[in-house]
RNA sequence: GGGGAAGUGGCGGAAUCGGUAGACGCAUCGGACUUAAAAUCCGAAGGGCUCUAAGCCCGUGGGGGUUCGACUCCCCCCUUCCCUACCA
């Protein structure tokens, strides 16, 4: 028997034998062995988008995570579920394709291959016979499936709506995707074009998306990402009659109790009465601003958002609550592009005294300027020239005078509601989802177009409508989606009357095949349903869901949107779909500056007596950190750390850099740290020189008292047991693998003392961390069934107390000695102690006081 | 501009409840083995001062505070990273 460490021989064997004996199936119910009275676990990691270039470092670090929870899982007895798919629809895959002019179709399963190669070489415990793809049809028939539901709801409908255009792309893009003006993949120009879309009326979900944050258990930063995403807020609507003119003018406004400092009225530019209002004589003004404003990218509508500008329309508002006979009630409205029209009603009544904006365009246009809210004592107001847009106490408001704000906010509400001037609303940031994109790779809608202009759904039981193949499908220039030059594809047949009917030639966005997958998980092969009931019934919702923070508001949103539609339709029983979330840091690199802060390849620097230096001219770089990039050719390719020292190190390696939630850098270089972890375990139970599969000592459990050495021993691996437990607890991985090292060092130091028990333990706590070393482990100590399901070990609480500890004497406070004391000592025998270990420290001193903490320490204070 | 996270040796990072700062590892330096090197094994090591022996001082971004005692709690400031960006 070979008895070196060999992870090239090891792992793919043990691989082999996992998927032989399809060692990581998750049971459902129905299936042979299932057991209902098992608990269940659910493990999810964000599915990857398989891109060229393959996994890199950075990728499984959260699937490591992940995999250790599900291994742990497995050996406390759990039935788990933790499966991998692939996120293959979208634009970045359609791109790819153009670019290497390949069809996305070919591309994408190479690149799904790759992914899946990669994975496997990792020993991550995936039931892969639940594996996926979402551009697959069996599955994209459920997404369409799903949209049907959406559509009968009236969750799903048509408008003509300004979208964002990307001229580049040929698409167009949600708002999401567009980040200052610029396509948030490949950052190319944008524009707004009106175009007639599909929409999600997520904002019919925006309260119960807001109120559910509550019973999840995800990172706070998430959870507050999300609720400023939906941004709901409450206030009112206002109408103000328009000076001649019969339409009035309804703007939202969280602060009603201002209503009477409100001095002029502003539009956007889009705003659908602008062009009837304007009067004669202001029109080319305006008409000049609006042109203006439209051809601005967002990005110069921000950036130029420091200088406000604005025209005025000629007409003039009345203030519902000032006196119809003064002069002041009438106020003049504005058009300016500080007011978006996709917000509330797109208009605003300007209140300068009490908004930072309001007041910066008063002032600059020379306006009235008129303060109804009194701050609180102390705090600065327009008295002193600034502008305080707090609460406070309402003044000159009339009947309002002397409210705090929040009941001035409440009568006047009232007040308008009596009127019929306005009343109560509630507003939102969160604005439907645009869900069409004029492209090819993606799921075709399961809609027909009547000539007519109506539309109806394709029946269930003709899905999936499936992508035709097409040779080119390439955007073309006028934005026409590729699909509509499918003309054998196009023309279809009206189910009820038979008519000649037209397909909808839109796809649906990257989004929609994340939105359910880890639904289809719970029975990817179901052809009569996306699920079966008992699955989702059983599997219920994801315990412990992993992954980047990128996808911390579309993804997670959009998934819990469509969850709750499917709730609502009774076909999962949870209202939420991912019980826990914990996000994995961002692995990055180290890359390297010059002094004129230009970053350095770091195949361009070496070090050099301890300074890093240009390979070329010699010059001094700085180190610093930095995400992985071509650019930077920091990029490492996990093939090659699995090609030189394994699988199982490259895990260890990982998981041992620092906490999963922090970001922190690859270094190369500390690499074989852990692969010399691996081989002086693999040397504790293996004598590499010998040719018994496991030191002979280790064949068989000796009974008996421990003492000496083996005690000691004991200790260390209870110690290194309850430090394992407890890692779990924060996805601190570093500190249990530290733990495991320290007890391979005690350990180490008499390998003949060690007990079958205490090496049969070891191995089964390693075994999440590197899989294949503790299946080889196992299997030389004698196990026929593989460790994968062996019992999870736990620590026992009579081994971490010990007999004496060290007592740690102070005075003031500094550390001065320490002395061996025993457990149960009392505070005076620990005084007496301390006080003898510290004698030179105390010889001629008063002491005024001694702090005696048992288990810990003594501290004497000394007189002045 | 707003919000969040984080600053600990040469590097990655440890440190339950406020109680020995620097665990564990990397790199480094000594020593052993070797013809030599690599690998391996043993050992040293936060910085400074110093009579080289015991010891002293300083040290967790900076400055204050609370406490017998602060990486940890409170206030102010600085830096870095991430998110967000006129939402009325």
């Amino acid at each position: 028997m070979n008895n070196r460490y060999e992870p090239a021989e090891i792992e793919p064997r043990w691989q082999g034998v996992w998927e032989e004996t399809r060692a990581f199936r998750a049971l459902n119910p129905g299936d042979a062995g299932f057991d209902p009275e098992q608990p269940k676990y659910y493990v999810l990691d964000m599915f990857p988008y398989p891109s060229g270039a393959g996994l890199h470092v950075g990728h499984p670090m959260g699937y490591i995570g992940s995999d250790i929870v599900s291994r742990r899982k497995r050996m406390e007895g759990y039935n788990v579920l933790h499966p991998m798919g692939y996120d293959a629809f979208g634009l970045p895959a359609e791109q790819y394709a153009i670019t290497r002019g390949v069809h996305p179709a070919q591309s994408t399963a190479k690149n799904v291959e790759t992914f899946r190669r990669q994975l496997r070489s990792l020993g991550l415990s995936y039931d892969w016979s639940r594996e996926f793809s979402t551009c697959d049809p069996s599955y994209y028939r459920w997404t369409q499936w799903i949209f049907a539901r959406l559509y009968d709801l009236g969750l799903a409908y048509r408008t003509e709506v300004p979208v964002w255009w990307c001229e580049e792309l040929k698409t167009v893009l949600a708002n999401e995707e567009v980040i200052q003006g610029r396509s948030e993949r490949g950052g190319h120009l944008c524009l707004r074009r009106p175009l007639s879309q599909w929409m999600l009326k997520i904002t019919e979900y925006a309260d119960r998306l807001l109120d559910d944050l509550e019973t999840v258990d995800w990172p706070a930063s998430v959870k507050t990402m999300q609720r400023e995403w939906i941004g709901r807020s409450e206030g009112a609507d206002v109408i103000f009659p328009i000076d001649g003119f019969e339409a009035s003018l309804t703007v939202f406004t969280t602060r009603p109790d201002t209503l009477w400092g409100a001095t002029f009225m502003v539009v956007a530019p889009e705003h659908a009465l602008l062009e009837e209002i304007t009067t004669e004589s202001d029109r080319e003004a305006v008409q000049d601003y609006v042109e203006q404003a439209s051809r601005k990218s967002d990005l110069e509508r921000t950036d130029l958002a420091k200088v406000k500008t604005g025209v005025f329309t000629g007409r003039y508002a009345i203030n519902p609550v000032v006196d119809p006979d003064t002069e002041e009630s009438r106020i003049p409205i504005f058009v300016a592009d500080y007011v978006l029209a996709s917000y509330g009603t797109g208009a605003i009544m300007a209140v300068p005294a009490h908004d930072e904006r309001d007041f910066e365009f008063a002032k600059k246009y020379n306006l009235n300027i008129h303060e109804v809210v009194k701050p609180p004592e102390g705090e600065p107001g327009l008295s002193e020239g600034v502008c305080f847009s707090g609460e406070g106490t309402a003044i000159h408001s009339g009947p309002i005078d002397g409210l705090a704000s929040p009941a001035a906010k409440l009568k006047t509400i009232e007040l308008l509601r009596k009127r019929n001037l306005g009343d109560a609303r509630v507003s939102y940031r969160l604005r439907d989802w645009l869900f069409s994109r004029q492209r090819y790779w993606g799921e075709p809608f399961p809609v027909l177009h009547r000539k007519d202009g109506s539309h109806l759904r394709v029946p269930d039981a003709d899905l999936p409508v499936e992508l035709p193949e097409m040779e080119d499908f390439t955007p073309a220039d006028d934005g026409a989606a590729p699909l509509s030059r499918a003309s054998d594809w196009v023309v279809a047949s009206d189910p009820e009357t038979g008519d000649t009917v037209r397909r909808d030639t839109d796809t649906m966005p990257g989004w929609a095949g994340s939105c359910w997958y880890y639904l289809r998980f719970m029975d990817p092969q179901n052809d009569e349903a996306p699920f079966s009931p008992e699955a989702q019934e059983y599997w219920g919702n994801v315990d412990l869901y992993i992954g980047g923070v990128e996808h911390a508001v579309l993804h997670l949103l959009y998934a819990r949107f469509w969850h709750k539609v499917l709730y609502d339709c009774g076909l999962v029983s949870t209202k939420e779909p991912f019980k826990r979330l914990f996000n994995q840091g961002l692995l990055t690199a180290f890359a390297f500056k010059d002094s004129a802060g230009r970053t350095i390849p770091v195949d361009e620097v070496e070090e050099r007596d301890g300074t890093h230096v240009k390979s070329d001219d010699g010059t001094e770089v700085e180190q610093v950190v930095a995400k992985m990039s071509k650019t930077l050719r920091n990029v490492v390719n996990p093939d090659d750390v699995v090609a030189q020292h394994g699988v199982d190190t490259f895990r260890i390696y990982e998981m041992f850099m620092g906490p999963l939630g922090e970001s922190k850098p690859w270094n190369t270089r500390d690499v074989p740290g852990s692969r010399r972890f691996l081989e002086d375990v693999w040397k504790l139970f293996v004598d590499p020189s010998g040719s018994e599969p496991i030191r002979p000592h280790l064949r068989e459990a000796v009974e008996g008292v421990l003492e000496g050495e083996a005690l000691v021993l004991e200790r260390a691996l209870n110690r290194a047991l309850k430090r394992i437990e407890e890692s779990f607890e924060t996805f601190k991985f570093n500190t249990a693998i530290a733990a495991m090292m320290e007890f391979k060092n005690v350990a180490s130091k008499c390998r003949q003392v060690v007990t079958r028990s205490q090496a049969e333990r070891f191995v089964c706590a390693m075994a999440p961390f590197a899989p294949h070393i503790a299946e080889e482990l196992w299997s030389r100590l004698g196990h026929a069934e593989g460790i994968v399901r062996a019992p999870w070990p736990h620590h026992d609480e009579a081994y971490l107390e010990e007999e004496e500890y060290e007592l740690v004497v102070q005075v003031n406070g500094k550390l001065r000695a320490r002395v061996r004391a025993p457990k149960e000592a009392d505070k005076v025998l620990l005084e007496e102690l301390a006080r003898g270990a510290a004698q030179k420290y105390l010889a001629g001193q008063s002491i005024r006081r001694a702090v005696v903490v048992p288990g810990r320490l003594v501290n004497f204070v000394l007189g002045s």
